[in-house]
DNA sequence: TCGCAGATATTCT
DNA sequence: GAATATCTGCGAG
């Protein structure tokens, strides 16, 4: 099967975020698939960016950023969400790419359920992404070129009409040279998303 | 339909 | 002890 390789993950970050959008994020958890295709994402560009939690040095919570790409970074906020990274660039520079929302494309039933809810609001948000598809920091550090538990596939491409760009979200405290950047990427019509 | 405040646990100072 | 790359519910229009 296609799963991304670390070829495509270890490029500039902004490129990975732009071309992730369309591809089919495919989670394998206790036989069961669920899976979606990738509509938003952003990314934080480690060294320059202060936004990003690598910016403030390496701790043992973003030490997975510093590793090699294709890597997950999944980690907690507010007590009670999981977010799912992807982390870029060469080993050494502390980049990642976080989804922000997929559209259901298999398994929805069982992402309703994980929910408890459905229809629109079902993975459009990064900590309902991770619920929807039971990632949880037990998939940090996890290698998504395995193509076992949690990889990407080739899906389909958006061409640069479709795509928007614009200032990333929930980073008041970074500099504002870094919160005014156009480094979130979204899909402006897919086409099906109201179809439910 | 829109905007605001609360919740909850891990991490960092 | 304070902050956090958010979500949900509630209330008013």
């Amino acid at each position: 099967m296609g799963a991304l390789q670390q070829s495509f993950f270890g490029r500039d970050t902004l490129t990975v975020a732009r071309e992730l959008l369309g591809k089919k994020l495919v989670r394998a958890f206790r036989g069961r698939v669920t899976s979606g295709m990738v509509v938003e994402a952003e990314a934080y560009i480690g060294r320059t960016d202060s936004a990003c939690h690598a910016s403030r040095g390496r701790t043992e919570r973003n030490a997975v950023m510093f590793g090699p790409p294709g890597v997950a970074y999944v980690y907690f906020v507010y007590g009670m969400h999981s977010m799912l990274n992807v982390v870029t660039e060469p080993e050494g520079e502390p980049c990642a790419v976080l989804l922000r929302a997929i559209v259901p494309t298999e398994g929805v039933a069982l992402m309703e359920r994980r929910r408890g809810r459905g229809g629109r609001e079902l993975a459009d948000g990064p900590a309902k992404l991770c619920q929807a598809l039971a990632i949880d920091k037990g998939l940090n550090g996890h290698d998504l070129t395995s193509g076992e538990k949690l990889w990407f596939e080739e899906h389909r491409g958006f061409a640069d009409g479709q795509v928007s760009r614009g200032p990333r979200v929930g980073i008041s405290y970074a500099e504002p040279e870094d919160r005014d950047a156009p480094w979130r990427y979204w899909v402006a019509e897919p086409g099906e998303e109201r179809g439910v």
